[in-house]
DNA sequence: CTCCTTGATTGGTTCGGACCAGTTGCGCGA
DNA sequence: TCGCGCAACTGGTCCGAACCAATCAAGGAG
């Protein structure tokens, strides 16, 4: 399990425990005999069960699904989910860190536009505000289930062709290597939690207080010069990442 | 602001937009002529003003403190909170991380303990499960705000001298290369989302159902062998990460 | 046998009320 | 004038009810 170092006890040393926060234990402690998959009981079964109101079921639930150990459904359930799957945070594609997991990458087109951008964007990718930008927005799958929302925007004048010669099914990184001759030799990366709005909840087909974890990087080639700039919003319920640190 | 390049509108192309979102998006549109530290009307006032019941109201103000763009205090009101953090993904102390921002950083110790490792622990630190470990359990603070909470652990073996020289106010990997000569080559991280619990919650601060960003990591002397093991729980409203990747 | 409709079941949203816990300000007494 | 206690105010927890939206299974009709 991903990162479950000990832990010291949940319970204050002061103070009282939140009635949610037992049902929590109570539901967490269900998880290892059931087993993934398995679906819990109605939210009104276990408030009968446990003897409290239904709102504090679902308080209780909806932690748990944000912490990625429940899985909720409208009209058909709540169940045991998956572990968490465990990306590498280097320069390498979607695709390739999904393959080297053992799972099927995939891609599904949102949005392909070309667009003016706002100061904002246009400094970090070196432009002027005069200048275009194609947008690319894909969800991003894992063994055809969304984990992911990218939107990746570069600059119109340094890729003419690309909306020609990508396939957005398939992987950007490779057409712009393959196809375009670009070369991926840093990026910067900034990493911090976030919420879906409803739009990317639905995209992404969860509920919108799902936390997120929002990576935000602009690429660079071996001259310094931006090749793109990435929005990305991964299910933290889904994924987690992994680096190895050195001096 | 902290990587908030361009969004797409959060309104979904289909489907219904939730009350409760509807309130969030007012209530993010005052946010900018307010500005950090303003108090928000009460909760009884907004929810009498846009017509919604309190509930309603609750569920907009807790996702805006989710993401870190309100600060609710029991007694006290919400108020507009403070721009996140955002600290460097790499092998430096959290000490020299937050003077690199130009803020003070500070520590209070929780836990200062010798304790028998499950497997899981006796393993990555490659001891065996009989050997004892030191668990250092500390709050992390910037500005005297507590803003992370990190547990240690290390051999006993290994740093038999270790809680005799160690002040706990003070940075322990400071401590470890300067009194005991440990040099610190490389460490594996990894981040993911997570909720605090009631406990670690007060430790923080905060409340339990706040997102935040565990990190988990092992690091290595230059032979390879385990220094530490540290779980650090930082407060997803307040902290972001950053680094800078290498092809 | 297949497809469509309906009803039951499930989780999601919203409401209003009551109570609890933490904070702050004001008034009164020493 | 200062300190303490109380009341009002704030957000946090919990309840129950009603309604909405998605899913699924069963039955009926073609």
């Amino acid at each position: 399990m991903l990162a479950t170092g000990p832990v010291r006890d949940g319970v204050p040393e002061h103070g009282r425990v939140p009635k949610y926060y037992a049902v929590k234990a109570r539901l967490l402690a269900l998880l290892p005999e059931l087993g993934e998959g398995t679906p819990l009981p109605p939210e009104r079964e276990l408030a009968a069960d446990y003897g409290v109101s239904r709102a504090t079921v679902r308080q209780a639930i909806s932690e748990l699904v944000l912490e990625g150990r429940l899985s909720a459904h409208q009209g058909r359930g709540t169940f045991v989910a998956q572990p968490k799957l465990i990306h590498p945070l280097d320069l390498v594609s979607y695709t390739e860190a999904v393959r080297a997991m053992g799972r099927e990458p995939g891609r599904r087109l949102v949005t392909s536009e070309e667009l003016t951008p706002d100061g904002e964007l246009a400094e970090s990718l070196h432009i002027g505000a005069d200048e275009k930008v194609i947008h690319l927005e894909r969800v991003l799958l894992t063994d055809g289930e969304p984990t992911g929302l990218e939107s990746t925007y570069l600059p119109s004048r340094r890729f003419p062709t690309l909306l020609d010669v990508f396939d957005p099914t398939e992987s950007l990184y490779r057409c712009l290597q393959d196809d375009l001759g670009v070369v991926f030799a840093e990026a910067d990366e900034q990493i911090e939690t976030a919420l879906a709005s409803p739009r990317e909840a639905q995209l992404l087909g969860t509920n919108p207080a799902l936390p997120m974890l929002l990576l935000h990087r602009v690429s660079y080639d071996a001259d310094g010069a931006p090749i793109e700039r990435v929005r990305t919003l991964y299910r933290g319920d889904r994924i987690g990442f992994a680096t190895k640190l050195r001096g």
